[in-house]
DNA sequence: ATTCGTGCAAATTATTTGCACCACA
DNA sequence: TGTGGTGCAAATAATTTGCACGAAT
């Protein structure tokens, strides 16, 4: 249960956290392969998997049925873009209100949350 | 692609907006099978794609990896409770603020959106 | 020494699809 | 009559898991 250091799982971490795109487990694979080639897709997946429990990175749900995950453990928003099918970050310049005063008063404890718009990206907006 | 009448995706459509639930597929075919014995779960699969498109009703993400249907098509926000796993809808009362008005002055283009809690719905809440 | 981390391949599981046939417009 | 709608079974595809072994504490 307690996890020991592993220098595969270090890797997908400091990777996941050092790109800003949210990418799929196969995309983690393809990119470490090269530099650890007796990496397995299932390490992949059992690592994401760890490293979500432990609260130090996110599980996203995008525009298809793969998984992607997000190095930022912390809530903020996503953007799914309905063309190209990538998740952005919605920067904070763009956010009018905190999601905390959202919700009030209510019967229910409220833990966590997930805002996720869909739309169209910039990019995509321009090629139409 | 103009689609024509269906006994079974009526029956289908008017069972997911007669609950409060957020059912998943498999669901809907098991309550529905009583009734309609050569429903298969395949046309149960196509149907709720089909009204997904058509705008009827929402697909949405749970908290495990099936996807549940939701009647009510206008955006609204869900309540995942991480203690039964069920997915409630959040009352109005509890809304503060409008979401609409959460993004402002964005380059990109929102059409839909989607807030999902996560938190201890009021049942499991007592029962703590 | 133990228990976790890992590779590999096989298993799972939700969902989709090809095909033949039936039904609505 | 022509194009959806449907059942069935097979195909997909992402993710998980059993097993045996190497590695960290």
């Amino acid at each position: 249960m307690i996890s020991r250091k592993s220098h595969k799982r270090d890797r997908i971490l400091s990777l996941l956290q050092s790109v800003t795109c949210h990418p799929t487990a196969e995309w983690i694979y393809m990119m470490l392969k090269d530099e650890i080639p007796e990496l397995s897709l299932a390490t992949v997946y059992r690592n994401l998997e760890q490293l979500t429990d432990m609260g130090i990175i996110q599980k996203i749900e995008g525009e298809d049925k793969t998984s992607r995950f997000d190095g930022n453990s912390a809530p903020h928003f996503h953007l799914g873009c309905t063309g190209c099918k990538k998740i952005f970050d919605i920067p904070h310049e763009f956010i009018a209100i905190p999601v905390e005063g959202i919700i009030k008063d209510a019967p229910f404890e409220v833990t966590d949350y997930t805002v996720h718009f869909r739309g169209i990206c910039p990019d995509c907006k321009i090629k139409q």
